[in-house]
DNA sequence: CCATTCGCTTGACGCACGTCAAGCTGCCTG
DNA sequence: CAGGCAGCTTGACGTGCGTCAAGCGAATGG
C-alpha cells in the first residue's frame, strides 16, 4: 500500500523508522504502481512515522475522532466492531502490505476497534494529507479509490460465506484466503503460523470456538490439513478449496 | 447523493430527464452539503441521463467493465453476487437517494449484479469523470470517500448481524434499518411497502423463506408488527429495537 | 373462464451447530 | 516445583432453523 516504508524485518527493532516506502519490502503490495518516484517521495513526506505497538495494544478504538489510515508493516491487527449491547464481531485480519482504518470518515468517528495481535508495525498516514496529496496525484487518489474498494468487494465475499455456507465452507474459505495473503507476500502458501486464536477465528466467522475446533480437527484426520495449535500445513489445496463450496 | 437530478415523482415518465441536482428532491440526501451550486452544475454536465429501468432488467452483472456509479432516483434496486458455484447472495438493498457500484473499481470490473426490483430510474455518473472533477473540486473527492466509507460501515455492521443473531435479531434489524431509511425520506418510518420479496429478504439474512415467513407472523401475533404480504406496520418500535439485539 | 404459476404461509421432522462440561497442554508466577 | 490460568480439544446432549411437503390467494395467460 501506500504507506509500507521499511522492510518488515527491521521494523520492530525500534520505535520510529527511517526508510522510506521506495525501500520498503512490502511496497509492492501496497504502492500504487501507477505513482513514480517523485510522488513516492512526497506520499513518504506526510506519513508519519509509528511507533511498534505490542500484542493487546488498540491502534484506535470505536468512538475516537477519525485521523489517519494505516498500513501494517509487520506482524498482525485485528478490527472488530462492538454492538450496543457488548456483542463483538472480528470485521477483519489485516496482514502486512494491507491497509485498513477507511471505515469512520463518514461519521468522522471511528466505528470499530483495532489490536495487534502479535508486536506488530504500522506506518500511519493522516488522512487530510492524503486528501490534500490526492488533489495533486490523480493515481494516488485512484488508488485510495481502489483501496476502499477492494475492503467493500472482500466485505461483500465475507457476506455470502457467514450467509450461505456451514462451518466445514467458513474454514476452509477461511483459510485459502489466508493462504493466498500467504502467497501474496512470497510466503508459503502452504505452511502457515495463525496469528490469531481459535477464539478470534471462531468470532469472525459466527461459529463457536468448540466448531472451530472439531472442524480443524476433521480437516485433519481427513489429510486435508496438519494442524498443530496455530501451525497449519494445507496437504490438499484442490480438496480444501472443494470443500470452502459446501453447503 | 451527488447524482440525483429530478424529482422522484415525474422520474419515470418518459427515458430522459432533464431536470437539475438543484431541483432535485433528493438533494439533501444525496449531495454533499459542502458542494456549492457553482460546483453541483459542474457535477450535473457530467452525469448521464440514465432511461428508467423496469422490474428484472440488470443495471449492470458481475463480469462487465467498471464504468459507473448510480444514484438511485425512485424505485428500488437490489444488489448480489454469484459465487463460482453459482449460490447467490443479495448484498444489499438500494432507495432513492442511495449510491451504488462502488464495487469493481479495484478489479476494474464489476462484481456483482445490480437489477432492479421495481420499475426505477436512477442517474448514472462515469467514475473517470468523477475522478476528473474530484481532483479540482476537493470537497467532492471527500464526498465519494463518505460514501464509500459508509458502504463499509453498513458491511460490517452486517457481518455482525449474520454472525451473531437469531432469525429475529436479523429480521428486527433489517426491519429498524428500513425504517430509518424511509424516515430519512420523509416517509413514514412506521407504514412501509416492502420493495423485496421474501425470498430476497431471506437470501440477503442469510434465512429460508419459511423461517422470514414464520418470524414476520410471530412479531405479528406479538402485536409488534402488521404484516399483510409486503405490506409492514411497525406498532411498537421499542419492542422492535430489543430485539433486534437478541441472541 | 379455468389452468397455471408465483409468492407466501404453516406444519412435521431432522440435523448441524450451540451449550455445557471435563480434561489436556503449556506457560506464567510465586 | 506447585498452583493457576489461558488456549484448545473432545464428548454428550439440546435446539433453532433448514428441509420437505401441503395448501392458499392473487396474478397471469391461454
Amino acid at each position: 500500500m501506500v504507506f509500507v516504508q521499511t522492510p518488515a524485518t527491521n521494523a520492530c527493532t525500534h520505535g520510529f523508522i527511517k526508510a522510506t516506502c521506495n525501500d520498503c519490502s512490502l511496497k509492492n503490495l501496497c504502492l500504487p504502481i501507477a505513482l513514480d518516484i517523485k510522488d513516492i517521495d512526497r506520499l513518504d513526506k506526510i506519513i508519519q512515522r509509528s511507533r511498534a505497538i505490542h500484542i493487546g495494544d488498540h491502534l484506535y478504538r470505536s468512538g475516537e475522532q477519525f485521523k489517519s489510515i494505516y498500513a501494517v508493516r509487520s506482524g498482525s491487527i485485528k478490527t472488530y466492531l462492538v454492538d450496543d449491547d457488548g456483542v463483538e464481531q472480528v470485521t477483519g485480519f489485516f496482514l502486512p502490505g494491507e491497509v485498513l482504518g477507511f471505515d469512520g470518515i463518514s461519521s468522522e468517528t471511528h466505528g470499530c476497534n483495532v489490536v495487534a495481535l502479535e508486536t506488530s508495525s504500522v506506518c500511519e498516514i493522516p488522512f487530510a494529507r492524503i486528501e490534500e496529496l490526492s488533489l495533486q496525484v490523480s493515481s494516488l487518489q485512484h488508488h485510495i479509490f481502489h483501496l476502499m474498494s477492494q475492503q467493500i468487494d472482500a466485505d461483500n465475499k465475507m457476506m455470502l460465506t457467514l450467509s450461505k455456507k456451514n462451518a466445514e465452507g467458513r474454514i476452509a474459505t477461511f483459510l485459502v484466503g489466508l493462504s493466498q495473503r500467504f502467497g501474496r507476500r512470497n510466503l508459503s502458501p502452504n505452511a502457515m503460523r495463525l496469528p490469531m486464536s481459535r477464539m478470534d477465528i471462531g468470532n469472525y466467522l459466527g461459529l463457536t470456538i468448540e466448531t472451530v475446533s472439531r472442524t480443524f480437527s476433521r480437516l485433519h484426520k481427513e489429510n486435508i490439513l496438519n494442524v498443530d495449535g496455530r501451525e497449519v500445513v494445507i496437504k490438499d489445496h484442490a480438496r480444501l478449496n472443494e470443500l470452502s463450496h459446501s453447503h
